[in-house]
RNA sequence: CGGGGACUAGUUCAUCGGUAGAACGCUCGGUUUGGGACCGAGAAGUACAGGGUUCAAUUCCCUGGUCCCCGACCA
């Protein structure tokens, strides 16, 4: 990608009204732009982010066996009704709810509980069928009381949603610990350091479901944790013990941001929409649930949050938009004009994401200015100092060093 | 939905009862070139909307809208 035709430009200015971290910086170095309270466009940066969190998402859920598919967003009210959902008081404050010019009514997807059962209540006929999880990546629609945070909490944004169906609750809970695991590398290779923290169950179960927390000092949530083991609880279970239950050490607490969470659902929609297999006797059975879900742009803004200093983001190389930001200065020289096009070039080759900076007119500290507002992992400067090297910096280091092509391609691999 | 703040050029802000100004950005010309360089010229505004007070309102008052922050609620 040339920087020269990059869609939009940086901004020099914080935009007024953006208080948050993950906003300014998003918004400044042009990832997103605000739409209303609540709803922002993922701008081409963005959206190359969300790219590369959503790959390493479906690479870790196809490996334990899920399917990814989509949904429609627009839902009829009857399959509402027949869990009740529609008129729940507490449903009502957030769902958006409407009428066509024919009356008939219908509702803004929040969730998908009902779509999955209503499939699932179609296609599951035998015990043979199951167990099934299905997931999708998009879009929540959610009339939050108040829209905050730039990109942490909106009322329109990207989740992805996974629902497993189970011949039994011992079967859902062992699929529950196989996705536990899987959530823990998404968030591992993401760069993320999530603590996975026990919250109160549901409905049926006596037992913990589960949290994935972010320590932030934005986070809204608070939670408890062991500084030595990783015990951690959420502030709605957390019960005031000083010492760890499980290993006696320190117990502490800090704002976090949860960025995922999983949970039991029973069979509360098998019997509301009529989910039911036939066992081996013949017998129909309830399918149970579970149901797991990661705020995909939340997500987007967590990292922000973790990962940035005074002058931009540092973005782990997992998600970062391009692996190499490639400064050309002295460019009005033909010659290193020349070199700088043929290394752009040679990178791409050797398939690296990069991203060149082939401005002639800005300044030196102009460009600087932007990779380290852009945050890409790796600086390389091509000037007229360089000399047929390639000036390397690291995003997250101070020192640059100098190398070859070939000691770069390798490096960034 | 309660409490607070804001709304003026593309952006960030200043002005202040007498019909608007800077910086940045943008365009053109020139000088620069290793941390957001400099000089000159230029384009750019229904001052959120409606109502009221007034000789006169961007400015004061009221109503509404929007955005941000705190709270209740939540991925």
């Amino acid at each position: 990608m040339l920087y020269s035709k990059l869609f939009p430009k940086t901004l020099k200015q914080v935009p007024s009204g953006a208080e948050s971290v993950n906003h300014q910086l998003l918004v400044r170095s042009g990832f997103i732009d605000q739409l209303m309270a609540g709803s922002y466009t993922l701008l081409p940066l963005g959206w190359k982010v969300y790219l590369k969190i959503e790959n390493i998402i479906r690479e870790e859920l196809d490996k334990i066996g899920c399917q990814e598919m989509l949904m429609p967003l627009l839902h009829p009210r009857d399959i509402w009704d027949k869990s009740g959902r529609w008129s729940d008081p507490n449903v009502k404050e957030i769902m958006y709810q409407f009428k066509d010019i024919h009356e008939r009514e219908f509702g803004l997807s929040f969730t998908h509980e009902e779509i999955v059962a209503y499939i699932l209540s179609k296609f599951i006929k035998s015990y043979k069928d199951l167990p099934v999880l299905l997931y999708h990546f998009s879009t929540k629609f959610r009339n939050e009381l108040r829209a905050k945070s730039g990109i942490l909490r909106g009322r329109e944004f990207i989740m992805k949603d996974l629902y497993s169906a189970h011949i039994s609750e011992e079967d859902m809970w062992q699929w529950y610990e196989i996705v536990k695991k899987a959530y823990v590398e998404i968030f591992k290779r993401v760069g993320l350091d999530a603590k996975v923290v026990e919250a109160a169950g549901g409905v049926f179960t006596k037992g913990h479901t589960h949290e994935f927390q972010v320590l932030a000092e934005s986070g809204e949530d608070v939670i408890y944790y062991c500084q030595k083991c990783d015990f951690a609880q959420n502030q709605e279970i957390y019960d005031g013990e000083k010492k760890c239950p499980r290993c006696g050490s320190e117990i502490q607490s800090a704002s976090s941001i949860e960025v995922g969470n999983i949970f039991p659902l029973g069979t509360k929609y098998s019997q509301a929409l009529g989910v039911a297999y036939q066992d081996e006797n013949g017998k129909s059975q309830d399918v149970w649930f579970a149901s797991y879900g990661i705020g995909m742009t939340r997500l987007i803004g967590t990292l922000v949050e973790v990962f940035h200093d005074e002058k931009g983001i540092i973005w782990p190389e997992s998600v970062a938009p391009f692996t190499v930001h490639l400064v050309g200065l002295d460019l009005e020289e033909e010659s290193i004009k020349t070199e700088a096009e043929k290394i752009y070039k040679l990178l791409q080759a050797e398939g690296v994401a990069v991203l060149f900076d082939d401005r002639v007119g800005p300044s030196a500290g102009e460009k600087f200015s932007d990779t380290d507002l852009i945050g890409v992992p790796y600086r390389v400067v091509i000037s007229k100092k360089t000399q047929g090297k390639l000036e390397v910096k690291k995003r997250n280091e101070k020192n640059t060093h100098f190398v070859t092509l070939e000691a770069l391609v390798k490096m960034v691999r």
